[in-house]
DNA sequence: CGACTACTTGAAATATTTCAAAGTGAGTGG
DNA sequence: CCACTCACTTTGAAATATTTCAAGTAGTCG
């Protein structure tokens, strides 16, 4: 609809938002942080000018350098195959980091490009390590981030192994849905910032059968979709049918 | 074949085998740590009597409060999801490093269980996260460590997604192939510890397309199989499977 | 406005699953 | 030491969900 929503435009001068000004602070890196300390992170973060929509972030095989905290927009990774298949590995939303991949090789695995127009922070490791070693606090939520993002593939991997089309997309819905009202943002209301074929290459899906799953999901009430607007309008449905508990909808009720 | 043949079978004393005498020594932890500060890690890695097959390392939803080196034997690792379908996550074979998924929740998330009589290194968090912070090259050694799970994670999801029966199995072997080769064991010809059922679970397949595809392999004299002792006979055709450049074998000699 | 890409829908093709049953092997107890 | 059981594996045939192929529609951008 509204031709205008740049929501996510990024205006020239918040290049240089500091972390203590940045909204998303309470879920990014700053939460590890003490306010006294902010500054010594603050002053390793390089903030460069937003990338488009397409461009590249950093592509698989580049040298590994940094990694990266997303400010506004959205980033999909994605490996390539020997045979060139290409893989979505993640969608990272603002407040989210992605690059860890490229720690164990120091090579990135992964390339990473912008759906839409993204600001990002950039954050170079090797300071980051130092910095990490004398902010305990620190080294410890980056334990954490990485072993959340062990966990987020892991989930994904059940997801590809045991689901049915509807339980993957239902599935990535809820996600989706769960990292938005972390934001703050709607719950139920949203934009998906990826395409169709995104979609089913991330959840192992051919992207007609995404397509078709989306009409069934809507004409089961449980969506409303207009093209990459979403509305759920059952939750509780679509949580059921993530977990295969639906149709006869046993409705277990917690 | 030879019915005694406990290589991994553990002497009662090698219970304490500090890492600075453990074969694994270059493969393990201790690769990130110099000769000198070994004593630290060493005084804060616990090691108790060895599982038993089936014998459970951890719990999913047990607390966090170590990371685990196999010593030897093999380990499994899965999560069970809400609606009691299983999902194996990993193996891991001696000298890798498990339970890193529990950091980010202080919960594990996946079990851990024994596939074979194993020996286990238990490395209480909290401890290794103190020491590493004052050994620089172990905080990085663990952060590429967890890097490099996020890293096997994400082929694995490559696998699940893309791939057919025949791939996915052919990965599967190639990985251990080359994970016993490190070893210094042969990388053509080795034991699966793992079950066909935990085979086409970890892979995405029934137990019955597994079995099928061992046939099928077989009879293209890729493979000799003799139930859980297989034998790599074709490792270039094996790999051509693997990334889908099979049949024809357009031979990309490199 | 036309060209392009993204999305949707239908019908046929297919790989894998599911169901069913038989074969194999290891471990236990007589 | 053999027989019995139980769990694991293999094999076949039918069922099925998803893919592939094909075509049409919608939306976007120059």
């Amino acid at each position: 609809m509204s031709s205008n929503d740049n929501a996510s435009r990024i205006r020239s001068r918040s290049f240089n938002v500091s972390c203590s000004d940045c909204s998303l602070n309470p879920i990014c890196l700053p939460v590890a942080v003490k306010e006294q300390q902010l500054n010594e992170l603050d002053d390793i973060i390089k903030r460069s000018k937003p990338l488009k929509k397409g461009e590249h972030l950093f592509r698989a095989s580049d040298g590994f350098e940094s990694i990266y905290a997303v400010r506004s927009g959205t980033i999909k990774t994605y490996t390539v195959s020997e045979d060139g298949e290409e893989q979505v590995t993640g969608f990272y939303l603002p407040g989210e980091v992605l690059g860890v991949d490229g720690i164990c090789n120091n090579i990135h695995s992964n390339s990473a490009k912008a759906l839409e127009t993204a600001a990002i922070c950039e954050i170079p490791f090797t300071q980051l390590e130092a910095l990490s070693t004398e902010i305990p606090s620190l080294q410890h939520h980056f334990f954490k981030l990485m072993s959340k993002e062990i966990q987020s593939d892991q989930q994904l991997l059940m997801l590809l192994s045991k689901k049915t089309a509807e339980e993957r997309i239902a599935a990535l819905l809820l996600s989706l849905s769960a990292r938005h009202s972390l934001r703050g943002l709607s719950a139920t209301g949203f934009r998906l910032p990826m395409s169709r074929n995104d979609i089913g290459n991330f959840l192992g899906l051919a992207v007609e059968t995404v397509s078709r799953v989306f009409t069934r999901l809507q004409k089961q009430r449980v969506l409303a979709v207009d093209g990459k607007e979403v509305e759920i309008l059952d939750h509780k449905l679509l949580c059921a049918i993530s977990n295969g508990t639906a149709d006869g909808m046993v409705s277990n009720s917690a």
